[in-house]
DNA sequence: GTTCCGCATGAATCGATAG
DNA sequence: ACTATCGATTCATGCGGAA
């Protein structure tokens, strides 16, 4: 079966009227925060956030399947020396759309943003709310299990570190074998706390999202052949992570630069896809990345 | 100076009232929450949570400095398979009584409860908000600064590996100045994330509040001699690490068998300090605990 | 080929300065 | 008084060049 990748350039508010009812398994976005990035986005301010948002979601919650899962990547910034209310409040008009709010996940940034201010540390975490249409929704809990405890983890970092490269090209030899022993090993369910690491200048897109984010959820929120949707499409994290685990992709972008540039490298994707699907392989099937 | 603990049997509703206006400089409180602990405190249902609380913390306002920092922590539970507002909704009123929201700390949980569910994983954090009278509030950042990360560390070990003993001869030289410069770059401000491990130490009290947490705000957010106020008292953790930290302590607590069991063991800790103050330290004073 | 060091660069935030 | 812009602060990360 061949992945389909859709990619919409446009207003998410209007796309997302093309697309069909109950038709998405799964929605991974980080729409952008208030007040930031005006240069490329239109800045929405915080006290017109809510408003903004709260069409968006109405049709994100019309295209979602009943089995569906929305998750949120978003965060509240200091206005006047207090933490903004907007996230609170969009959380209670979700519900009166028919949200459920299942979770809240926290994003535990390793390399936040430095400084220093009298008042005030830096700001080391982002929220990642989960929301659903019904209380029974599909989990696969078992694709996202992590190494357990303080030997294996200590043990296969210095592996992933220094063996890795070589791991990769030596499938089945002695190294990888043992690697795999391990993590049968040695497995345990994750909490909801993920502990990541911001990617860092690489991309040309300014929002920092880590491919370990939209992948984690991904694993756990949908199988194969399911439908994944981001309505702020940005770089295409999510798309490329959504392909590489074999997920169809729906993308919709307003900045053009962005719109092309993930256009662009969709394509050869596709094609490799059509010549020789087994051997694309996504690239952590080990499942070795820091989640806690 | 002599150190001050006052303890009330009572509820705090009622108790507050007798504490003077701008008195306090700190509350660090982990009250019942809602439908937990229904055997001891009577269980407070989450619908009715936010209208319980707020008369209390109308009457905390009053009572604490306009220099002062109310730290509240607390965590909303699942109610039908889903996260309850309450926590967003008494932010909201708060707020309305004049809090300011200052900042959302996360506590990280490195041991949390252990348990499997079909639709969540293990709940790993909870909130710890910050709340202000006023925009200015007292902060001693240098008290809580932490062990710097892997740049650094491995940079010294380094360092230390090759050039110890050269180091050690050429005192002033070009080498070991700049050693010295990393040394005392060796701490670094910590974020809004906290991972500590929850203790259980106190077993007669059913929360389990290590006490990492409130020495961590208490050195924060005051200094020697200040007043430490803790409404729901519990085991006492905050208030036996108040007057280790050699601040003033007052507790509420309206179970009577929590507060005759802090009662007793304050009492030989208040003749100590009157036999021996300045041999009676803070137990951790280097402050090397993990606190990222 | 390694390992190592130097350097730029972030979904930040505050306070001062300018219109 | 109220908003817009700018500099200073500061640390984990990944890259490129060097030993």
């Amino acid at each position: 079966m061949e992945l389909k990748t859709d990619l919409f350039l446009g207003d998410s508010k209007k796309i997302l009227k093309k697309l069909p009812d109950n038709s998405v398994d799964l929605i991974v976005t980080s729409p952008p925060y208030a007040d930031q990035r005006k240069d490329t986005y239109g800045g929405i301010s915080h006290d017109k956030y809510v408003e903004w948002f709260l069409p968006i979601t109405k049709e994100l919650f019309r295209v979602l399947k009943p089995t569906g899962t929305f998750i949120l990547n978003i965060k509240e910034k200091v206005v006047n020396g207090e933490r903004s209310t907007y996230v609170m409040e969009l959380i209670i008009e979700m519900r009166k759309q028919g949200w459920f709010w299942t979770e809240e996940f926290i994003w535990h940034k390793k390399n936040c943003f430095p400084g220093k201010w009298p008042n005030r540390f830096r700001d080391a975490w982002e929220r990642l709310l989960q929301f659903n249409k019904d209380k029974k929704f599909h989990m696969y809990q078992d694709e996202v299990m992590v190494p357990m405890g303080d030997w294996a983890k200590s043990r296969l970092k210095k592996l992933s570190e220094t063996d890795k490269v070589r791991d990769n090209s030596k499938v089945g030899s002695g190294f990888g074998k043992n690697i795999s022993n391990w993590l049968e090993r040695e497995k345990a369910y994750p909490t909801n706390v993920l502990h990541l690491a911001t990617e860092c200048s690489n991309k040309n897109h300014s929002a920092a999202f880590p491919e370990e984010l939209p992948e984690w959820f991904i694993k756990l929120f949908s199988k194969e052949n399911d439908t994944i949707l981001d309505p702020f499409m940005g770089s295409g994290t999510t798309i490329f992570m959504a392909n590489r685990l074999k997920r169809h992709a729906i993308g919709i972008e307003i900045v053009r630069e962005y719109y092309s540039m993930v256009k662009e490298q969709i394509e050869p994707v596709q094609l490799y896809l059509l010549e020789s699907k087994e051997n694309y392989e996504p690239i952590k099937s080990s499942g070795g990345y820091a989640v806690r």
